[in-house]
DNA sequence: CGGTCGTTTGATTACGATCAAACGAAGTGG
DNA sequence: CCACTTCGTTTGATCGTAATCAAACGACCG
């Protein structure tokens, strides 16, 4: 089960704690891109966990804008942000195809009281989610747009990475030049001719969608990341 | 005790849960304005909770330029977000003058794990504080200059009203013209001529750093304000 | 009274937005 | 199997918002 592999990442939990996770009522439904998960102004009864796939958070703005808020991977917990609120404040779409467990609010709140150990690693949970808002806050404020997508883009892989998902710095980014664009508060346009300008100085190389970190160290560089914000156990990350 | 009053606005606590809160082993010192709750890279071993004045939370990028990540009034537990990750990513200094309460970090922790429905009223209010940092990616990502700093002066009124720290859209701003800039993601000098836009339209009146929010209607408006994100339980708000 | 800090205003620049259009790939239906 | 659509990517031309550079001003302080 990828949830408790992910939650026992950052928590030790004993093996009762591990069989309480794993007893959590749960309904699997398969979700197609673009299906929704939560929407802004909803009441949840639901938190969401996603298996396989990709989902993405985002709010629209009065103007209609859009800005992507997170990328979630399989074996995220993206809803415990909702979970203990009463009203959601944003949307949350499948980005692709994938597996998604609905978890009734309320078996998460009781699991929590019930089992300290478990609500502090939900917490754990929630706070590293925080730690990356942090950071896109200052990617979108005070980055220009060159080392906002190599910000980005070395955040994906070293997340994927982690999860699994990818090696030596390649892999298929998720989702369309414009969805990214929405995630670093540019214009689609403008991704476009920066990631034209990125291959052309050989930073990274591309096919369609697949990504390759060609210099990890001048991407880093340029994109000012140190993946301290997302907390990894194993330290010594670039 | 401002630190009870703040959970119990989301939460509601046993007497025995308040007694152990009240009893959280605790340092009170006195921080000049400036004065470092924590620094980035730092292992922290305390929590901090601001008993008065204004702190604020921010990051320095490679190339220098800061961003200011949230403002903190008296009464929030600042440094939740901290307490249960190894290394902190980020900065807290005091804006003014303040009372400052250091929590052993594992006093916190241990809180949780004795009393699930404390451990629980914290994550909540760590949850609302990452609605908050979502809607400042958006500020920050998707809304121009005007309407950036329109939703941050709405943001600042709610906040100090619901904190009883002001009445009737008039506050005093803590913060200075470039602080101010650096929370929004713009130039101290744009944000200066914004400011002066904004007073010249009748949409705020200002004398020094005190904000009168003469057309909250309008505000709300241009700023694309919507209080939802704020989570307050009291609903009915703009 | 000079010195520092924050605010204010002006002139110029530049980064990224916008507008516009072509292209390629994938999917649909005749 | 080939028109035809749709969606995403790519490129070009022009525009505008906010940055930058620069300097004066006001308030507070030692």
């Amino acid at each position: 089960m990828p949830m408790v592999r992910k939650f026992e990442r950052r928590a030790r939990l004993g093996e009762e704690d591990r069989e309480a996770l794993l007893a959590l009522p749960h309904q699997v439904r398969q979700v197609r891109p673009g299906g929704h998960l939560i929407r802004d102004g909803d009441r949840p009864d639901h938190c969401c966990l996603v298996l396989s796939g990709f989902a993405y958070r985002h709010k629209i703005t009065g103007e209609g804008a859009r800005q992507v808020l997170s990328l979630h991977l399989p074996g995220d917990f993206v809803d415990l942000q909702n979970s203990l609120l009463d009203v959601s404040d944003h949307n949350v779409q499948m980005l692709t195809e994938g597996e998604v467990a609905f978890v009734p609010r309320e078996a998460i709140r009781e699991l929590a009281l019930a089992r300290p150990a478990i609500g502090v690693a939900m917490w754990v949970d929630t706070l590293v989610d925080s730690a990356i808002f942090r950071e896109w806050v200052v990617n979108v404020g005070r980055r220009d747009a060159r080392a906002r997508i190599c910000h980005i883009l070395c955040e994906f892989s070293m997340r994927l990475e982690e999860a699994g998902l990818a090696e030596n710095h390649r892999y298929e980014l998720p989702m369309t030049q414009e969805q990214l664009a929405d995630a670093v508060g540019l214009t689609s346009v403008h991704v476009n001719r920066v990631l034209r300008q990125l291959s052309e100085e050989g930073l990274i190389r591309r096919n369609k969608r697949a990504i390759v970190i060609e210099d990890w160290a001048r991407m880093a560089d340029v994109g000012d990341f140190n993946s301290r914000y997302l907390h990894y156990r194993t330290h010594a990350h670039a």
